[in-house]
DNA sequence: TCCTGGCGTTTAGAATATTCAACATTTTTG
DNA sequence: CAAAAATGTTGAATATTCTAAACGCCAGGA
């Protein structure tokens, strides 16, 4: 039983927070029924706020007490990413895929472009790992072999599985086969 | 980003975590530096404790904010565990487990009292999941097959990897092999 | 039985947080 | 550019929490 202590650091960590959902002193005092200037007090670590106090406040956001203390938020965390900035991954050189946000840490969701080039094949060997996956495909077309099932999927057709369930993706078309899946937690 | 939010009746709350780490009001108080008094008013709810007083108090236990806010401090969490109380998981005829602690929730650790009868063997297609695991074995032997290695292992021997090698357990002698295991995350 | 020591609770007063209203600064708008 | 609106900060008054010391209660030991 020990999860990661945030910085103590109250009142950085409202004024962020706050920021971060786009709110002002005011409007954020006006929705949790407190007035701004405690607001400026506690986020300049002035005070340190009663937990009701910190209650209310959070209730106008709205945010748990828990998530407030639990989670890391970092102002950096990217929310947009062009096309240029996903990360690059090649498995051999018939698969490849970009992933959204690989920079960010304490992802609960992980999501892929991925491009399987003619004859590419995830192997015999079948996938097996923790979670679950979808996808849609994009382009091309793909025979996916899920446990005792196998399917050839044509743009529009999409999948969703449990990861533990032996699974294979292969291309035997001319053309590349694009598709976008999204699976939790991440694997990688 | 949602964690479940446990009650916010901070003072039960505190009341309970003191009172499972087995500490009195007094006790606590001067391990956190502050008076029983502010302890006590704080548990029947007639005040809501500053932040600051919360995090000193919890220091003395000690306890994060986040692990305060996050986790579900069940009085009733079971601690010790007749043998007749381990829940009991059968694979096939050969393999039978049981598992300490399977009615908990929240579990980090699996721990596992494991029975491969004689020509035991979890198969050819060999396990891989996420984590790590490791164990000892009682009574009887056993053969372990983790990535390339692959050893005889006699009552005293233990083993420790990561689940996502694959790994296969096989229990060739005339009589039943006995282990104790352990991995984490829990895999069921 | 009457102590003694430990427990949680309570009360008055000191310390701290919060409100209310005003201020200085920046941003928006005509 | 000037006026108006919005933002974060501040000081004095109020409300709340925290401390220090006492209280009542109960379990064990002379």
């Amino acid at each position: 039983m020990s999860t990661t202590a945030p910085s103590d650091d109250i009142g950085t960590r409202l004024r962020l927070v706050r920021q971060i959902y786009g709110l002002t002193q005011r409007e954020l005092a006006r929705r949790a029924g407190v007035t701004n200037g405690a607001i400026s007090l506690i986020e300049q670590n002035r005070v340190s706020p009663s937990i009701s106090s910190l209650k209310k406040i959070l209730d106008g956001i709205p945010l748990s007490l828990a998530d407030f203390f639990t989670h890391n938020f970092a102002a950096s965390d990217q929310v947009f990413f062009a096309a240029s900035e996903l990360t690059e991954i090649a498995f051999g050189k018939t698969v490849s895929m970009r992933m959204v946000g690989g920079n960010l840490k304490e992802r609960a969701l992980q999501m892929l472009h991925e491009t399987y080039q003619p004859g590419a094949d995830t192997g015999e060997e079948m996938l097996r790992h923790q979670g679950e996956e979808c996808g849609i495909i994009v382009a091309g077309s793909l025979i996916i072999t899920v446990g005792a099932q196998e399917k050839t999927l044509q743009p529009g057709d999409a999948y969703y599985f449990r990861s533990d369930i032996p699974h294979r993706f292969r291309n035997p078309g001319p053309a590349p086969c694009l598709l976008i899946s999204a699976s939790s937690p991440p694997s990688f």
